[in-house]
DNA sequence: TCCATCATGTAAACAGTTACATGATTGC
DNA sequence: GCAATCATGTAACTGTTTACATGATGGA
């Protein structure tokens, strides 16, 4: 049987928080948190149960360092990327990219269209019309989310916001499309 | 912390496999597991470790019938999707789509291109343009594929085929855009 | 005073994965 | 006879998720 790497790669998360830290600075594992959990589109939830062992793992690692301070009572764990963990995210970055990197994403709306063929045509319309409807509500979100951080001077987040919306506009096309085939 | 939504009724792999069942009619596990290992770009490889189990349950639900049948020595249980198995394939495809449906697919690419910042803008530029030669070629195969299913008259698997093409096409796009800019 | 948010974390479940294992059959 | 493939399956692991839990702080 053939190997094939999985879905997300292995620690995939752990490289997107180094990443985080690296270009945005130091930050406490609560603050890494808010970023999944305030994304638009998140990939990951930002689960406590997800990034406060990650950031022990980094930690043991070597790839963060933490400082704790306090105000009052309150505790709060700073993690800041050490000079081994820029090296092991350039390593990231630089990696040979699978076939998940490259190849066509996974996308859930695809494998749905798979089996439309099962449901009545006006079933099939009215599915489709309605991922058409929410994916143009959406395109509108991450249009204000592009412009906001051309604004601001965001560039590598203004192109990850790009790329999001390319790929919406393509769905927005292949719905319609569908939607005048059936 | 807001309620993100569970997914009840079926799980995406356990109704991707009772819709495999529902369009190319009865099949064993074997035979399932072939059509995501020999898929050009799986979303699941396939591994007996999950299509085993999976039918199981599938059949203790009453989603699906299996029948033994054996050619000299060799057992292989047949599945056939039941009216149940019909009915809970119905109602998956027409839930209310949730955001991780709807919204923008997860995008290994896109998490990569978003620490790309860190690198130096020569190293920058080889992992745009290594990406984009990777996708230029799998746009390729794609359109392939497609071609052989609309001459084959698959319809649905043309559908599918072609929302993969318009996505990767948007991708090359995408990243002939970075190239220019930086 | 009470509620939202800040900030830390743990436990159990989940949906897969890789790797292993057995035995039958087909084709060279 | 031996390798590839057919066909079944299990065990251990992985990287998440959901749900729970504690306590501090700030504002209505």
């Amino acid at each position: 049987m053939s190997r094939r790497e999985s879905r997300r790669g292995p620690r995939e998360l752990e490289a997107v928080v180094l990443g985080l830290l690296a270009t945005e600075g130091p930050a406490t594992p609560y603050a890494v948190r808010q970023y999944f959990l305030r994304s638009p589109s998140p990939t990951w939830s930002g689960s406590a149960g997800a990034i406060y062992p990650l950031i022990r793992r980094l930690r043991r690692r070597g790839l963060v360092a933490t400082e704790s301070s306090r105000t009052g009572k309150r505790r709060s764990d700073t993690c800041r990327i050490t000079p081994a963990g820029r090296r092991a995210l350039r390593e990231w970055l630089l990696e040979e990219p699978g076939a998940h990197v490259v190849g066509v994403p996974p996308d859930p709306l695809r494998v749905r269209v798979a089996f439309l063929s099962t449901l009545a045509p006006h079933e099939r319309r009215a599915v489709i019309a309605e991922a058409l409807g929410r994916t143009r509500e959406h395109l509108k979100e991450i249009a204000r989310d592009l412009a906001a951080r051309r604004t601001s001077g965001d560039r590598p987040g203004g192109q990850v916001a790009r790329g999001a919306l390319l790929m919406m506009r393509a769905r927005v096309r292949w719905l319609e499309e569908l939607l005048r085939e059936c």
